[in-house]
DNA sequence: CTGGCTTTGTGAACGCGTGCACGAGTGCCT
DNA sequence: AGGCACTCGTGCACGCGTTCACAAAGCCAG
């Protein structure tokens, strides 16, 4: 390839906010808008304009000074930072509550994200179907990952088959793996993991939420407008 | 409980982090282990141990030199601090997929966050049983907050409707959201929010492997699946 | 009771991300 | 053409979080 040196790494930070500028520029554009400034962009994504400007720096200099960006331009180069030029297809193990619920999701798909196949341990799931796709065997895994290209998988299993999910995804060929399931992962070097725990999402709220009414004291059950009990 | 200046404001990092040493804390319990130390402990969340001890001494020095945490006693102070003495009831907006998934996952009552009722805007959908609870009518949203004492929401409507879901709850009372749908929520100051973002997920996982394919080379479309074994 | 071993709690250094402030470039209007 | 208004791009300072390193503190053996 080309001297293509160390690619200009991104701030983690940015990474995590280029998909949301992302979508706000598509609807921006859907909505006929097609130059847009820092201002207008920060606003829109909640954070500060200065933020968006070094955000977008890190794509390149690609906003016209006086004028703003060009929407349907940045699209396209945050497409392209962020490999969306083509689809990545996943794998959903774990065809419960949750599985059901991602492979039903249309959103997957639409973003460029299709559900490759679900795979589940329990073989009166297997051969159900859920949001278009057949539910296969645990087992069959690898074929998948591998006639599919299979990159990213996806963990909805219960907590205590999360770690061999991992493993059999790795094993299969998977290098990236979205976790739904509360258990920290062990997974080799290299393999790039995140994260979604719900009850920790709660938790945090809680926490703020028993520091709103009056801190670390007795266990009391008011609500900002309840009676105390 | 003497000391109600409590009011040590713990760092946002820690705050995420101690819900998860909590459900480590949990299951060592429950294997019979009653005392820890922050390197075990670390090396079981996956971080490291001066983090662990750090975050832990922002409850205080519960711990002992030499020896390291009683389990039992740190798992009182986390739940504490984080406000778990009691339930929190949550209400659930949408009764699409992704309300359907999280009113059916057990794990959001066993863990003190039960379902206080699911509202949707679609008459069809109403009086429909989904995971034990009823879907009702969202405008019985102030009702079920009021009389439930419902501090959190759950947003698991889609993305064109969450605006109106987050102004519904706040309205009805609720302080704190938990927001699934894949939008900037502007809700006013004092209001906590926390957002799950698949997308924005899987995107930076795309974005990690597409650079572990080779960079942001050609516009060229190869696959996904580049020489890696 | 003393010495040695273990592990906590924390001061201090470092690094990353954020936000400000301002120079530099661009387009518009007179 | 010249001046003005606007917006980007970025150097810099600040603050938060992470990590190291070590003294303080507790336990145990003999």
């Amino acid at each position: 390839m080309a001297p293509e040196r160390t690619r200009r790494r991104i701030p983690d930070a940015t990474v995590s906010r280029l998909p949301v500028y992302l979508r706000l520029l598509g609807e921006q554009g859907d909505e006929g808008v097609d130059s847009i400034s820092s201002e207008r962009l920060a606003e829109l994504a909640g954070v500060n304009a200065a933020k968006v400007r070094k955000d977008l720096s890190y794509l390149g200099s690609y906003g016209t000074r006086g004028v703003g960006y060009e929407v349907a331009y940045l699209v396209y180069q945050i497409r392209r930072e962020l490999g969306l030029t083509h689809d990545w297809p996943v794998v959903i193990v774990g065809a419960g509550n949750l599985g059901q619920a991602l492979a039903g999701y249309g959103g997957f798909g639409e973003r460029g994200f299709p559900v490759a196949g679900i795979v589940d341990v329990d073989d009166n799931k297997v051969g159900t179907v859920m949001g278009g796709v057949r539910v296969r065997h645990i087992d069959d895994l690898p074929q998948i990952v591998q006639t599919k290209r299979v990159n990213i998988g996806v963990i909805a299993t219960p907590g205590m088959a999360a770690q061999d999910a991992a493993d059999r995804l790795v094993k299969a060929g998977v290098t990236s793996i979205l976790n739904f399931a509360p258990v920290v992962l062990n997974v080799p070097h290299g393999i790039e993991t995140r994260k979604v725990d719900l009850a920790v999402e709660l938790q945090i709220l809680s926490y703020h939420e028993q520091r709103r009414s009056g801190g670390v004291g007795g266990a009391v059950g008011s609500g900002p407008r309840s009676a105390t009990a």
